[in-house]
DNA sequence: GAGTGGTCTAGACCACTTT
DNA sequence: AAGTGGTCTAGACCACTCC
Protein backbone atom coordinates (compact mmCIF):
# COMPACT_ATOMS: atom_id res chain seq x y z
CA UNK A 1 0.00 0.00 0.00
CA UNK A 2 1.33 3.50 -0.53
CA UNK A 3 1.67 5.73 1.64
CA UNK A 4 -0.22 9.08 1.66
CA UNK A 5 1.09 11.74 4.32
CA UNK A 6 -1.34 14.04 5.42
CA UNK A 7 -1.38 17.81 4.76
CA UNK A 8 -0.37 19.58 7.68
CA UNK A 9 -3.24 21.86 9.11
CA UNK A 10 -1.21 24.98 8.31
CA UNK A 11 -0.16 23.77 4.61
CA UNK A 12 -4.03 24.21 4.38
CA UNK A 13 -4.17 27.51 5.59
CA UNK A 14 -1.03 28.52 3.15
CA UNK A 15 -2.90 27.34 0.33
CA UNK A 16 -5.95 29.15 0.99
CA UNK A 17 -4.56 32.38 1.45
CA UNK A 18 -2.44 31.79 -1.54
CA UNK A 19 -5.63 30.94 -3.54
CA UNK A 20 -6.83 34.55 -2.29
CA UNK A 21 -3.89 36.36 -3.60
CA UNK A 22 -3.68 34.94 -6.85
CA UNK A 23 -7.09 35.23 -7.41
CA UNK A 24 -7.12 39.07 -6.93
CA UNK A 25 -9.27 38.44 -3.46
CA UNK A 26 -6.47 40.03 -1.73
CA UNK A 27 -4.73 42.21 -3.77
CA UNK A 28 -1.39 43.65 -3.30
CA UNK A 29 -1.47 45.76 -0.33
CA UNK A 30 -4.89 44.51 1.03
CA UNK A 31 -5.07 43.75 4.60
CA UNK A 32 -5.65 40.47 5.74
CA UNK A 33 -7.64 38.99 8.23
CA UNK A 34 -6.30 38.85 11.72
CA UNK A 35 -4.97 35.50 13.09
CA UNK A 36 -8.10 34.47 15.09
CA UNK A 37 -10.09 36.06 12.71
CA UNK A 38 -8.31 33.75 10.20
CA UNK A 39 -8.67 30.96 12.17
CA UNK A 40 -11.82 31.25 13.03
CA UNK A 41 -13.00 31.49 8.57
CA UNK A 42 -11.02 28.30 8.35
CA UNK A 43 -11.55 26.32 11.94
CA UNK A 44 -8.17 26.47 13.24
CA UNK A 45 -6.54 27.74 16.81
CA UNK A 46 -4.92 31.20 16.02
CA UNK A 47 -1.43 29.84 16.69
CA UNK A 48 -1.82 27.52 13.77
CA UNK A 49 -3.10 30.32 11.58
CA UNK A 50 -0.03 32.30 12.84
CA UNK A 51 2.36 29.76 11.34
CA UNK A 52 0.92 29.65 7.89
CA UNK A 53 1.25 33.70 7.92
CA UNK A 54 4.71 33.78 9.32
CA UNK A 55 5.55 31.13 6.55
CA UNK A 56 4.30 33.30 3.72
CA UNK A 57 5.87 36.64 5.17
CA UNK A 58 9.47 34.32 5.01
CA UNK A 59 8.58 33.67 1.42
CA UNK A 60 8.31 37.65 1.07
CA UNK A 61 4.48 37.57 0.08
CA UNK A 62 2.92 39.55 3.16
CA UNK A 63 4.32 42.18 5.61
CA UNK A 64 3.40 42.32 9.49
CA UNK A 65 3.83 44.73 11.67
CA UNK A 66 2.55 44.47 15.36
CA UNK A 67 -0.57 46.71 15.70
CA UNK A 68 -1.40 47.61 11.98
CA UNK A 69 -1.91 44.08 10.82
CA UNK A 70 -0.85 41.44 7.85
CA UNK A 71 -0.13 42.73 4.46
CA UNK A 72 -0.06 41.31 0.68
CA UNK A 73 3.61 42.96 -0.28
CA UNK A 74 3.39 46.09 -2.38
CA UNK A 75 6.72 46.81 -3.69
CA UNK A 76 7.69 50.21 -3.95
CA UNK A 77 10.20 51.67 -6.54
CA UNK A 78 12.77 52.03 -3.74
CA UNK A 79 12.67 48.48 -2.76
CA UNK A 80 12.55 46.83 -6.50
CA UNK A 81 15.45 48.64 -7.40
CA UNK A 82 17.48 47.92 -4.03
CA UNK A 83 16.09 44.10 -3.73
CA UNK A 84 16.74 43.11 -7.49
CA UNK A 85 19.40 45.59 -8.67
CA UNK A 86 22.70 44.25 -7.97
CA UNK A 87 25.83 46.78 -9.24
CA UNK A 88 26.60 48.72 -6.64
CA UNK A 89 29.71 51.37 -5.89
CA UNK A 90 32.78 49.56 -4.60
CA UNK A 91 31.45 50.43 -1.12
CA UNK A 92 28.51 48.89 -1.08
CA UNK A 93 26.56 52.21 -1.82
CA UNK A 94 23.46 52.62 -4.80
CA UNK A 95 23.86 54.86 -7.23
CA UNK A 96 20.63 55.57 -8.79
CA UNK A 97 20.21 54.01 -11.96
CA UNK A 98 18.95 56.43 -14.98
CA UNK A 99 16.92 55.50 -17.54
CA UNK A 100 18.07 56.36 -20.84
CA UNK A 101 16.41 54.51 -23.81
CA UNK A 102 13.73 52.30 -23.97
CA UNK A 103 12.32 50.56 -27.22
CA UNK A 104 9.60 48.10 -26.85
CA UNK A 105 8.39 45.62 -29.86
CA UNK A 106 6.19 42.47 -30.27
CA UNK A 107 7.94 39.60 -31.83
CA UNK A 108 7.58 35.58 -32.05
CA UNK A 109 9.43 34.10 -29.08
CA UNK A 110 12.62 31.83 -30.28
CA UNK A 111 12.84 28.10 -29.03
CA UNK A 112 14.53 29.43 -26.07
CA UNK A 113 12.06 31.12 -24.47
CA UNK A 114 9.07 29.09 -25.21
CA UNK A 115 11.28 26.45 -23.06
CA UNK A 116 11.60 28.55 -20.19
CA UNK A 117 9.11 31.11 -20.08
CA UNK A 118 5.35 29.94 -18.22
CA UNK A 119 3.26 28.89 -20.51
CA UNK A 120 5.49 28.55 -23.52
CA UNK A 121 4.07 31.67 -25.00
CA UNK A 122 3.91 32.07 -28.85
CA UNK A 123 4.51 35.80 -29.02
CA UNK A 124 6.77 37.66 -26.77
CA UNK A 125 7.25 41.51 -26.19
CA UNK A 126 11.35 42.39 -26.21
CA UNK A 127 12.19 46.02 -23.88
CA UNK A 128 15.53 46.76 -24.54
CA UNK A 129 16.38 50.00 -22.28
CA UNK A 130 20.07 51.27 -21.91
CA UNK A 131 20.60 52.42 -18.34
CA UNK A 132 23.16 55.35 -16.46
CA UNK A 133 24.72 54.67 -13.35
CA UNK A 134 26.59 57.60 -11.72
CA UNK A 135 26.42 59.62 -15.22
CA UNK A 136 27.88 57.16 -17.34
CA UNK A 137 25.98 54.67 -19.61
CA UNK A 138 26.70 51.67 -17.91
CA UNK A 139 24.16 49.03 -18.61
CA UNK A 140 22.39 47.60 -21.67
CA UNK A 141 19.75 45.37 -20.57
CA UNK A 142 16.85 43.37 -22.91
CA UNK A 143 13.61 41.86 -21.47
CA UNK A 144 11.63 38.94 -22.94
CA UNK A 145 7.59 39.02 -21.82
CA UNK A 146 5.06 36.80 -22.78
CA UNK A 147 2.23 38.35 -24.59
CA UNK A 148 0.09 36.36 -23.14
CA UNK A 149 0.49 36.95 -19.64
CA UNK A 150 0.62 40.93 -19.91
CA UNK A 151 -2.27 41.76 -22.19
CA UNK A 152 -2.03 45.55 -23.80
CA UNK A 153 1.91 46.06 -22.17
CA UNK A 154 2.48 47.20 -25.62
CA UNK A 155 -0.54 49.79 -25.65
CA UNK A 156 0.57 51.43 -22.58
CA UNK A 157 2.65 53.81 -23.75
CA UNK A 158 5.81 54.54 -21.60
CA UNK A 159 6.47 52.13 -19.09
CA UNK A 160 8.17 53.26 -15.51
CA UNK A 161 11.53 53.16 -14.54
CA UNK A 162 11.52 50.07 -12.15
CA UNK A 163 8.98 46.97 -14.71
CA UNK A 164 8.45 45.01 -11.62
CA UNK A 165 6.13 47.75 -10.04
CA UNK A 166 4.61 48.25 -12.75
CA UNK A 167 3.37 44.37 -13.52
CA UNK A 168 2.24 44.38 -9.68
CA UNK A 169 0.04 47.31 -10.29
CA UNK A 170 -1.47 46.42 -13.52
CA UNK A 171 -1.33 42.92 -13.41
CA UNK A 172 -1.30 42.06 -9.73
CA UNK A 173 1.91 40.02 -10.51
CA UNK A 174 4.51 40.02 -7.43
CA UNK A 175 7.78 39.37 -8.32
CA UNK A 176 9.48 37.60 -5.62
CA UNK A 177 12.64 36.07 -6.17
CA UNK A 178 15.28 35.84 -9.14
CA UNK A 179 17.98 33.42 -10.48
CA UNK A 180 21.10 34.86 -12.33
CA UNK A 181 23.83 33.42 -14.17
CA UNK A 182 27.02 35.37 -14.70
CA UNK A 183 29.65 35.46 -17.28
CA UNK A 184 32.94 37.33 -18.11
CA UNK A 185 32.32 38.27 -22.25
CA UNK A 186 33.93 40.29 -24.60
CA UNK A 187 31.92 43.32 -25.55
CA UNK A 188 30.41 43.36 -29.25
CA UNK A 189 30.56 46.46 -31.46
CA UNK A 190 26.91 47.73 -30.90
CA UNK A 191 27.14 46.98 -27.41
CA UNK A 192 30.14 48.68 -27.18
CA UNK A 193 29.62 51.57 -29.18
CA UNK A 194 26.35 51.84 -26.48
CA UNK A 195 28.40 51.68 -23.45
CA UNK A 196 31.22 53.58 -24.65
CA UNK A 197 34.33 50.76 -24.30
CA UNK A 198 36.09 49.97 -26.45
CA UNK A 199 34.85 46.26 -28.69
CA UNK A 200 36.66 43.16 -26.81
CA UNK A 201 36.28 44.90 -23.25
CA UNK A 202 35.31 42.87 -20.86
CA UNK A 203 31.62 43.23 -19.53
CA UNK A 204 29.56 41.26 -17.07
CA UNK A 205 27.04 39.28 -18.90
CA UNK A 206 23.65 38.85 -16.55
CA UNK A 207 20.88 36.27 -17.77
CA UNK A 208 17.73 36.65 -15.38
CA UNK A 209 14.93 34.44 -14.94
CA UNK A 210 12.31 36.05 -12.89
CA UNK A 211 9.66 34.51 -10.59
CA UNK A 212 6.18 35.42 -9.75
CA UNK A 213 4.51 34.34 -6.44
CA UNK A 214 3.03 31.16 -8.04
CA UNK A 215 6.97 30.60 -9.19
CA UNK A 216 6.49 31.10 -12.57
CA UNK A 217 8.96 32.13 -14.83
CA UNK A 218 7.11 35.42 -16.38
CA UNK A 219 10.70 37.28 -17.58
CA UNK A 220 13.80 36.25 -18.92
CA UNK A 221 16.29 39.28 -18.82
CA UNK A 222 19.81 39.61 -20.32
CA UNK A 223 21.97 42.70 -19.51
CA UNK A 224 25.59 43.61 -20.45
CA UNK A 225 26.90 45.95 -17.57
CA UNK A 226 30.34 47.97 -17.21
CA UNK A 227 32.50 46.80 -13.94
CA UNK A 228 35.05 49.33 -14.09
CA UNK A 229 33.09 51.83 -11.75
CA UNK A 230 30.66 49.36 -10.21
CA UNK A 231 30.39 45.47 -9.03
CA UNK A 232 27.66 43.45 -9.06
CA UNK A 233 27.26 42.00 -5.50
CA UNK A 234 26.22 38.60 -4.21
CA UNK A 235 25.41 36.93 -0.93
CA UNK A 236 25.20 33.47 -0.03
CA UNK A 237 24.68 31.71 3.21
CA UNK A 238 24.05 28.15 3.89
CA UNK A 239 21.16 26.34 2.20
CA UNK A 240 19.01 24.21 4.47
CA UNK B 1 14.09 58.17 30.32
CA UNK B 2 15.55 56.04 28.12
CA UNK B 3 12.80 52.92 26.70
CA UNK B 4 15.10 49.61 27.16
CA UNK B 5 13.52 46.70 25.65
CA UNK B 6 13.54 43.38 26.93
CA UNK B 7 15.19 40.53 26.04
CA UNK B 8 12.63 38.24 24.33
CA UNK B 9 13.19 34.57 26.46
CA UNK B 10 13.73 32.47 23.67
CA UNK B 11 16.71 35.40 22.72
CA UNK B 12 18.43 33.98 25.93
CA UNK B 13 18.18 30.45 24.58
CA UNK B 14 19.95 31.58 21.19
CA UNK B 15 22.70 33.37 23.36
CA UNK B 16 23.02 30.07 25.59
CA UNK B 17 23.31 27.88 22.66
CA UNK B 18 25.62 30.21 20.82
CA UNK B 19 27.84 30.05 23.48
CA UNK B 20 28.13 26.96 23.92
CA UNK B 21 29.30 26.06 20.51
CA UNK B 22 31.40 28.95 20.29
CA UNK B 23 32.73 27.93 23.65
CA UNK B 24 33.21 24.42 22.20
CA UNK B 25 31.34 22.78 24.92
CA UNK B 26 29.23 21.61 21.71
CA UNK B 27 31.83 20.65 18.98
CA UNK B 28 30.15 20.15 15.10
CA UNK B 29 28.46 17.18 15.11
CA UNK B 30 27.13 16.88 18.86
CA UNK B 31 23.41 16.25 19.65
CA UNK B 32 21.81 19.18 21.32
CA UNK B 33 19.81 18.55 24.44
CA UNK B 34 15.68 17.55 23.39
CA UNK B 35 13.48 20.91 23.05
CA UNK B 36 12.11 19.30 26.50
CA UNK B 37 15.58 19.12 27.84
CA UNK B 38 16.57 22.15 26.91
CA UNK B 39 13.75 24.10 28.27
CA UNK B 40 14.20 22.60 31.49
CA UNK B 41 17.88 23.59 31.91
CA UNK B 42 16.96 27.11 30.92
CA UNK B 43 13.87 27.34 32.61
CA UNK B 44 11.55 27.87 29.87
CA UNK B 45 8.34 25.86 28.16
CA UNK B 46 9.42 23.40 25.29
CA UNK B 47 7.51 25.82 23.02
CA UNK B 48 9.49 28.37 23.72
CA UNK B 49 13.32 26.18 23.58
CA UNK B 50 11.67 24.99 20.00
CA UNK B 51 11.66 28.52 18.75
CA UNK B 52 14.92 28.89 19.48
CA UNK B 53 16.23 26.11 18.06
CA UNK B 54 14.67 26.49 14.77
CA UNK B 55 15.90 29.84 14.57
CA UNK B 56 19.55 28.73 14.55
CA UNK B 57 18.16 25.85 12.11
CA UNK B 58 17.37 28.59 9.79
CA UNK B 59 20.80 30.44 9.96
CA UNK B 60 22.41 27.20 9.36
CA UNK B 61 23.81 26.62 12.33
CA UNK B 62 22.60 23.32 13.44
CA UNK B 63 20.16 20.60 11.70
CA UNK B 64 17.35 18.70 12.85
CA UNK B 65 15.84 15.96 11.98
CA UNK B 66 12.07 14.21 13.50
CA UNK B 67 12.76 11.17 15.78
CA UNK B 68 16.71 11.58 15.54
CA UNK B 69 17.31 15.54 17.57
CA UNK B 70 19.34 18.17 16.87
CA UNK B 71 22.54 18.41 15.94
CA UNK B 72 25.17 20.98 15.14
CA UNK B 73 26.20 21.55 11.77
CA UNK B 74 28.65 19.66 10.26
CA UNK B 75 30.26 20.45 6.95
CA UNK B 76 30.76 17.50 4.18
CA UNK B 77 33.04 18.42 1.36
CA UNK B 78 30.46 18.00 -0.64
CA UNK B 79 28.15 20.40 1.02
CA UNK B 80 30.05 22.46 1.18
CA UNK B 81 31.64 22.62 -2.51
CA UNK B 82 27.67 22.71 -2.91
CA UNK B 83 27.19 25.36 -0.83
CA UNK B 84 30.05 28.04 -1.60
CA UNK B 85 31.06 27.33 -5.21
CA UNK B 86 28.98 28.86 -7.56
CA UNK B 87 30.57 27.65 -11.13
CA UNK B 88 28.34 25.65 -12.89
CA UNK B 89 27.74 24.11 -16.27
CA UNK B 90 24.98 26.00 -18.93
CA UNK B 91 22.55 23.74 -17.38
CA UNK B 92 23.09 24.23 -13.73
CA UNK B 93 24.64 20.55 -12.92
CA UNK B 94 28.47 20.82 -11.18
CA UNK B 95 31.68 20.17 -12.49
CA UNK B 96 33.69 18.61 -9.16
CA UNK B 97 36.37 20.80 -9.11
CA UNK B 98 39.95 19.60 -9.32
CA UNK B 99 43.15 21.16 -7.47
CA UNK B 100 45.87 21.45 -9.38
CA UNK B 101 48.82 23.29 -7.74
CA UNK B 102 49.05 24.80 -3.88
CA UNK B 103 51.28 27.08 -2.34
CA UNK B 104 50.94 28.89 1.35
CA UNK B 105 52.99 31.53 2.55
CA UNK B 106 53.25 33.47 5.94
CA UNK B 107 53.59 37.37 5.18
CA UNK B 108 52.58 40.90 6.55
CA UNK B 109 49.02 41.81 6.65
CA UNK B 110 48.37 44.72 3.71
CA UNK B 111 45.87 47.57 5.01
CA UNK B 112 43.25 46.30 3.45
CA UNK B 113 42.74 42.93 4.60
CA UNK B 114 43.59 44.55 8.32
CA UNK B 115 40.57 46.62 7.94
CA UNK B 116 38.45 43.76 6.59
CA UNK B 117 39.79 40.24 8.52
CA UNK B 118 38.90 39.95 12.25
CA UNK B 119 40.36 41.12 15.00
CA UNK B 120 43.21 43.39 12.43
CA UNK B 121 45.71 40.62 12.10
CA UNK B 122 49.14 41.76 11.71
CA UNK B 123 50.23 38.88 9.64
CA UNK B 124 48.54 36.30 7.57
CA UNK B 125 48.43 33.18 5.52
CA UNK B 126 48.15 33.54 1.70
CA UNK B 127 47.09 30.82 0.05
CA UNK B 128 47.39 30.56 -3.54
CA UNK B 129 45.52 27.28 -5.78
CA UNK B 130 44.48 26.55 -9.41
CA UNK B 131 41.17 24.40 -9.70
CA UNK B 132 40.38 22.98 -12.77
CA UNK B 133 36.54 22.31 -14.09
CA UNK B 134 36.31 19.55 -16.59
CA UNK B 135 39.68 18.94 -17.33
CA UNK B 136 40.12 22.65 -18.31
CA UNK B 137 42.36 25.03 -15.72
CA UNK B 138 39.81 27.45 -15.22
CA UNK B 139 39.97 28.89 -11.88
CA UNK B 140 42.88 30.94 -10.01
CA UNK B 141 42.09 31.89 -6.27
CA UNK B 142 43.90 33.64 -3.58
CA UNK B 143 42.87 33.17 0.16
CA UNK B 144 44.07 35.47 2.94
CA UNK B 145 43.53 33.95 6.65
CA UNK B 146 44.40 35.50 10.06
CA UNK B 147 47.67 33.65 11.57
CA UNK B 148 46.39 34.76 14.73
CA UNK B 149 42.71 33.12 14.39
CA UNK B 150 44.36 29.41 12.79
CA UNK B 151 47.73 29.14 14.83
CA UNK B 152 49.55 26.30 12.72
CA UNK B 153 48.02 26.10 9.18
CA UNK B 154 50.78 26.42 7.96
CA UNK B 155 52.41 23.14 9.49
CA UNK B 156 49.49 21.08 8.65
CA UNK B 157 50.87 20.11 5.20
CA UNK B 158 48.74 19.71 2.30
CA UNK B 159 45.09 20.93 2.90
CA UNK B 160 41.80 19.54 1.85
CA UNK B 161 40.52 20.81 -1.84
CA UNK B 162 37.26 22.18 0.59
CA UNK B 163 39.22 24.40 2.81
CA UNK B 164 36.43 25.20 4.70
CA UNK B 165 35.51 21.50 6.38
CA UNK B 166 39.46 21.52 7.81
CA UNK B 167 38.19 24.95 9.24
CA UNK B 168 35.88 23.40 11.14
CA UNK B 169 37.48 20.21 12.03
CA UNK B 170 40.54 21.67 13.28
CA UNK B 171 39.54 24.90 14.65
CA UNK B 172 36.06 24.66 15.13
CA UNK B 173 34.95 27.52 12.76
CA UNK B 174 31.67 27.01 11.28
CA UNK B 175 31.78 28.97 7.97
CA UNK B 176 28.19 30.07 7.61
CA UNK B 177 27.82 32.72 4.93
CA UNK B 178 29.92 34.74 2.39
CA UNK B 179 29.26 38.02 0.49
CA UNK B 180 31.13 38.43 -3.30
CA UNK B 181 31.67 41.24 -5.10
CA UNK B 182 32.18 40.36 -9.11
CA UNK B 183 33.97 42.30 -11.93
CA UNK B 184 34.84 41.44 -15.63
CA UNK B 185 38.42 42.32 -16.18
CA UNK B 186 40.57 41.44 -18.59
CA UNK B 187 43.38 38.87 -17.86
CA UNK B 188 46.40 39.90 -17.09
CA UNK B 189 50.04 38.16 -17.98
CA UNK B 190 50.43 35.31 -15.12
CA UNK B 191 46.81 34.59 -14.84
CA UNK B 192 46.44 34.33 -18.49
CA UNK B 193 48.89 32.26 -18.97
CA UNK B 194 47.97 30.05 -16.12
CA UNK B 195 44.71 29.64 -17.26
CA UNK B 196 45.32 29.16 -20.75
CA UNK B 197 43.92 32.04 -22.19
CA UNK B 198 44.81 35.43 -24.15
CA UNK B 199 45.91 38.55 -21.99
CA UNK B 200 43.39 40.82 -22.07
CA UNK B 201 40.60 38.13 -22.55
CA UNK B 202 37.85 38.78 -20.11
CA UNK B 203 37.73 36.79 -16.63
CA UNK B 204 35.09 36.87 -14.10
CA UNK B 205 36.92 38.37 -11.26
CA UNK B 206 35.37 37.31 -7.17
CA UNK B 207 36.08 38.54 -4.46
CA UNK B 208 34.51 37.11 -1.23
CA UNK B 209 34.52 37.96 2.26
CA UNK B 210 33.46 34.93 4.20
CA UNK B 211 31.56 35.13 7.70
CA UNK B 212 31.95 32.05 10.64
CA UNK B 213 29.21 31.39 13.05
CA UNK B 214 30.07 34.75 15.04
CA UNK B 215 29.23 36.75 11.61
CA UNK B 216 33.62 37.74 11.81
CA UNK B 217 35.00 37.66 8.80
CA UNK B 218 37.69 35.02 9.02
CA UNK B 219 38.84 34.77 5.05
CA UNK B 220 39.32 37.15 1.79
CA UNK B 221 39.15 35.04 -1.39
CA UNK B 222 40.28 36.31 -4.61
CA UNK B 223 39.18 34.38 -7.67
CA UNK B 224 39.71 34.93 -11.59
CA UNK B 225 38.06 32.61 -13.75
CA UNK B 226 36.65 31.77 -17.30
CA UNK B 227 33.50 31.65 -17.81
CA UNK B 228 33.32 30.13 -21.76
CA UNK B 229 32.04 26.72 -20.21
CA UNK B 230 30.65 27.95 -16.91
CA UNK B 231 29.07 30.62 -15.81
CA UNK B 232 28.43 31.82 -11.78
CA UNK B 233 25.12 31.26 -10.46
CA UNK B 234 23.49 33.65 -8.05
CA UNK B 235 19.81 33.34 -6.48
CA UNK B 236 18.12 35.88 -5.04
CA UNK B 237 14.85 36.15 -3.47
CA UNK B 238 12.74 39.80 -1.56
CA UNK B 239 14.41 40.21 1.78
CA UNK B 240 12.26 40.12 4.55
C1' DG C 1 -9.88 51.72 24.37
C1' DA C 2 -10.16 48.39 20.79
C1' DG C 3 -7.71 45.63 17.76
C1' DT C 4 -3.48 43.89 16.11
C1' DG C 5 0.72 41.05 16.06
C1' DG C 6 4.58 39.20 19.44
C1' DT C 7 5.65 36.18 23.07
C1' DC C 8 4.96 32.47 26.25
C1' DT C 9 2.94 28.53 28.57
C1' DA C 10 1.15 23.76 29.26
C1' DG C 11 -0.36 20.03 27.53
C1' DA C 12 -1.63 16.80 23.83
C1' DC C 13 -1.11 13.64 19.96
C1' DC C 14 1.43 12.05 15.94
C1' DA C 15 5.40 10.30 13.01
C1' DC C 16 9.73 8.91 13.01
C1' DT C 17 14.29 6.78 14.62
C1' DT C 18 16.73 4.03 17.58
C1' DT C 19 17.37 0.27 20.87
C1' DA D 1 9.16 0.64 23.94
C1' DA D 2 11.38 4.91 24.59
C1' DG D 3 12.81 9.21 22.97
C1' DT D 4 12.85 12.64 19.50
C1' DG D 5 11.09 16.43 16.66
C1' DG D 6 6.50 17.99 14.12
C1' DT D 7 2.02 19.68 14.68
C1' DC D 8 -1.87 21.60 17.03
C1' DT D 9 -4.72 23.62 20.62
C1' DA D 10 -6.40 27.01 24.06
C1' DG D 11 -5.59 30.51 26.64
C1' DA D 12 -2.84 34.32 28.53
C1' DC D 13 -0.36 38.69 28.74
C1' DC D 14 2.28 42.33 26.50
C1' DA D 15 3.52 46.12 23.10
C1' DC D 16 2.15 48.61 19.55
C1' DT D 17 -1.01 51.31 16.30
C1' DC D 18 -5.00 53.65 15.36
C1' DC D 19 -9.15 56.02 16.39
Amino acid sequence: MIERHMATLYQDVIDALLQRIASGALPPGAMLPSEVQLGKELGVAQGTARKAVMELEARGLIQRTQGRGSFVTLRTPEESLFSFFQLRRPDGTMDPPGLLSETLKTRPAKAGERETLHDAPETVYELTRARTLGGDVSVVETSVLSTALFPGLADRGRLPNTLYVFLQQAYSTIILRTEETLRAVPAGKAVAKRLGVAPGDPLLAITRHTYDALDRVVEVRTSHCRTDKHAYFAFRSRST
